[in-house]
DNA sequence: ATTTTACTGTCGCAAAGATGACAGTAATCT
DNA sequence: AGATTACTGTCATCTTTGCGACAGTAAAAT
């Protein structure tokens, strides 16, 4: 996927400043201006919006190593149209809108890096549009799960990935858009059946190939 | 939205060529290599993937003016993801990748719109997924009407399109992931609320403001 | 260490919507 | 025009899942 090149990675440890956000700490609001970038050091980010009747809705997951807030600031949008919150403790370089641009300019192959990796989000909006209507709330939560053992785990051996998620049903059921009730049980049907491997609260093994299963076709 | 310059138009008409399609028609398939892209000229161009049970699901509608089959082309993926087949009577312009990307490179400002066009995209999918979170089936079809108002139709009078639109139930089932009896049940409640005006089996004029009652917040 | 808070488990009811069946009707074909 | 095909309307039934309620438990705060 998208990879920073050494240059670039340099340029943005220049002129970006680090921040630490708190587990459930905002880092951008819906509606808010948008004159900076984000990269992610470490820790998962939740893009949403809080619907009229105050529910939260997530639309994607961003995970170490991903830009957030690029697609207003690409797009001269002025607003953010998504909030954005740390779902851990998480650890984002900032940088400001003229830097980045600054970086398009002049470093030419990462302006179509980004055309890329705007092709490539798009690709996965669109998967997960595909998912929603093919699979049942058991196939969502299980994708959900397995893209986070994907992106935010290393593997231990075959098929066993080893994780750190603190995340509440409640914020499972905000991305898989059911609620936490199902969600609890559903929970409780992949642990029984080994896809996952708890500790207290925590999430910290996760069986792809049996979490497979819950999945649809595809 | 996306405009074309005069200039950038012109070496599209010039470099590419005019296909039509009858409704039904297939553009291109899920698995095929990737070497062009369309651009629409008239009719609805629907892009789906057929699940393993052979169910049909749309994950986007593409317009006039707009094109398709870019996301692979931009991001050198080299085999289609989904299939694109026409709605209608659908009339494109087909450029070949090495014409298309030659345009990219002689006109400069043609790839910052590009980007742009591809976060437009992105932030549209984004709220797709919204959207079928927040909101129940009759919300989701409501929104699939208007989107095909807006840029299928033209306005006649304060708030009423006029349409021409001969999509099956089945087809919009597959768009909001719902079933056709359904779907059909809920046209009837859009037709005598007056959101709707049909002709035989096409709708012809659509009342923006009653259908906009059958969504859900925002 | 105790209290408080936040999160989880589970149950029962209600609502939404999927599915199968079949009749009815518009559109298309010959 | 008549026949065929493709699409639509509607109903009865069955699943899924949402929601309220409340008890239980882990984690955090004091």
């Amino acid at each position: 996927m998208f990879q920073l090149s050494e240059k670039e990675a340099a340029y943005l440890d220049k002129v970006g400043s680090v921040i630490n956000y708190p587990k459930g700490q905002i880092i951008f609001s819906a509606g808010q201006k948008s004159n900076e970038v984000y990269l992610i050091k470490s820790g998962l980010v939740k893009i949403y919006r809080t619907a009229g009747d105050g529910r939260q809705v997530s639309v994607a997951i961003r995970y170490p190593g991903e830009f957030i807030g690029l697609a207003e600031v690409l797009s001269d949008y002025s607003e953010r149209e998504y909030s954005a919150e740390a779902m851990d403790n998480v650890s984002v370089l900032i940088i400001w809108q003229d830097a980045f641009k600054k970086l398009i300019s002049d470093f030419p192959d990462f302006s179509s890096k980004l055309l890329k990796l705007m092709c490539d989000r798009l690709r996965e909006s669109q998967n997960t549009i595909y998912d929603f209507i093919m699979n049942p709330t058991q196939g969502r939560l299980a994708l959900v799960l397995l893209t986070m053992a994907e992106r935010a785990g290393h593997e231990e051996k075959e098929g066993m990935m080893k994780v750190n998620l603190r995340v509440t049903q409640e914020e499972l059921a905000c991305v898989i858009g059911s609620s936490r009730q199902t969600v609890s049980s559903l929970l409780n049907l992949f642990k029984e059946d080994g896809s996952l491997v708890y500790e207290g609260r925590e999430i910290v093994g996760i069986d792809v190939n049996q979490l497979r299963t819950w999945i649809q076709d595809s």
